[in-house]
RNA sequence: CGGGGCGUGGUGUAACGGCUAACAUGCCUGGUUUGGGACCAGGUGACUCCGGGUUCGAAUCCCGGCGCCCCGACCA
């Protein structure tokens, strides 16, 4: 991509009203534009990060047997009724057609997703199943906040299983956490798996995914020893308590945005729908249910606060909008404009992403103040400096470790 | 939803109740530059969030609304 052709610009400010180091810098690279509170487009940038994010979450939900699908966002309110989430969850949309039949915009899929797996799942021989899908959400909020971390419209991905036993079911609950491990871990971020409360669905524990960040909004508590985690919410223990999983241990207190869950849904959406299948004995039974959440915005967001830092995002290889980021620090040269060009072409032929900085007008600083904003991991310099020598700078990101390379060694490293 | 704060060119700010609403940045022209948001000159851009009221006179004071942010509550 030719920087001079991309539409949007970096600013040097963020607008006053946002606090938070997400939204500021989000909205100085050009990734994300505010609609209004707790709505953002995502630019070409910020979509790209997205894009990565998402497939990060694909694989690995296919790689534990998950299925793809997309289920609709406008839905009848009938299914919402029935389990009786329309009166009971307050955050749902509701909307009236002009004939005045009533629909709810997704803000999850249980009810949608069980009629359609009880039309095709009947037997235990089809048993277990998972699906999943990764769409937007709407919840009526009381209050969005945290730039893209809390929104009434977001990212996520939900996946429904369904099983035989509650031992299929934990044996299916230990893939997708180790799954769900792998996520954040390809991302860069370490999660604590937390124990936490099952909110309206269900009187059993859920199992929240934290990441440690102070722009979380919940507080947990976990053993400096173990891999015990609680949020606070529901502990009875206080920071600095020895833990009770291990000896040794001692409970550490921190702040944490919650970038995925799990709930042991039982047998409630099943029997709300009238689901049974034909088991071995040719009876009838509920299936076991579960649903597992990742917040694919909300991911970006928190990536956004935890790896940044005063110079601008710092994004991993893994999501980051290109892998390369090529400046031309003197494209009014023909020799040095030139030599940009043919290692833009190489990069492209070898399938490397690459932002190719090419703008005329900004100094040699902008174009390095841009770069460490928009946060790509590696920053190409062409300039007649190193040129004279027919070298090129390579600068990592994260550790601002620089290089000189001459071509052959440059493109060796992709 | 309770409490607090804030609404002025695209963005960030200024302006005692009183002159043509100022400055920076951005954007456009031209020139000069090119290793950390460089410089010079000219230009563009605002019904001061909306609606009422007070006043000779309102960006400024008062009332109502809307919007945004923060704290709390809430959070499938």
């Amino acid at each position: 991509m030719l920087q001079s052709q991309l539409f949007t610009k970096t600013r040097k400010e963020a607008p006053k009203d946002e606090i938070t180091k997400n939204a500021q810098l989000l909205i100085r690279g050009g990734f994300v534009h505010k609609e209004m509170a707790g709505s953002y487009s995502y630019l070409p940038l910020g979509r790209r990060v997205l894009e990565n994010i998402e497939r990060i979450v694909r694989d690995e939900m296919d790689r534990i047997g998950g299925q793809e699908i997309r289920m609709a966002t406008l839905q009848p309110s009938e299914p919402w009724k029935q389990t009786g989430a329309w009166e009971k969850v307050d955050v749902i949309f509701k909307i009236n057609s002009r004939t005045d039949k009533e629909y709810t915009i997704g803000q999850s899929a249980e009810e949608i997703i069980t009629p359609i797996v009880q039309e095709y799942v009947r037997s235990y021989k089809d048993l277990p199943v998972a699906v999943y899908q990764i769409g937007q959400k709407y919840r009526d909020e009381l209050r969005a906040k945290s730039g893209i971390m809390r929104g009434r419209e977001f990212t996520m991905k939900d996946m429904y299983s369904f099983h035989e036993t509650q031992e299929d079911f934990d044996r299916f609950y230990a893939l997708a956490k180790e799954a769900y491990l792998r996520v954040y871990k390809r991302m860069g971020l370490v999660a604590k798996v937390t124990e936490a409360s099952g909110g309206s669905f269900t009187e059993k524990l859920s199992y929240e995914f934290m990441v440690l960040t102070s722009a979380g909004e919940d507080v947990i508590l976990y053993c400096d020893s173990c891999s015990y985690c609680v949020n606070a919410d529901i502990s009875k223990q206080k920071e600095g308590e020895a833990c009770t999983r291990c000896t040794g241990g001692n409970l550490a207190r921190a702040t944490a945005s919650e970038v995925g869950n799990i709930f042991d849904l039982g047998i409630k959406y099943p029997k709300d729908f009238g689901y049974t299948y034909k088991n071995k004995d040719g009876e009838d039974a509920y299936p076991i249910m579960g649903c597992f959440g990742i917040g694919i915005t909300r991911l970006m967001g928190v990536i956004a606060e935890a790896l940044s830092d005063e110079h601008g995002l710092v994004w991993p290889e893994t999501v980051a909008p290109y892998r390369v980021h090529l400046l031309s620090l003197t494209p009014d040269d023909l020799e040095a404009s030139s030599a940009a060009n043919l290692l833009y072409d190489a990069l492209l032929d070898l399938g490397v992403d690459v932002l190719y900085d090419d703008r005329k007008g900004p100094s040699a600083g902008e174009k390095f103040k841009d770069s460490d904003l928009i946060g790509i991991p590696l920053c190409v310099v062409v300039s007649k400096k190193t040129l004279v020598e027919g070298k090129f700078e390579v600068k990592v990101r994260s550790s601002g470790e620089t290089k000189i390379l001459d071509r052959d060694e440059l493109l060796s490293l992709f």
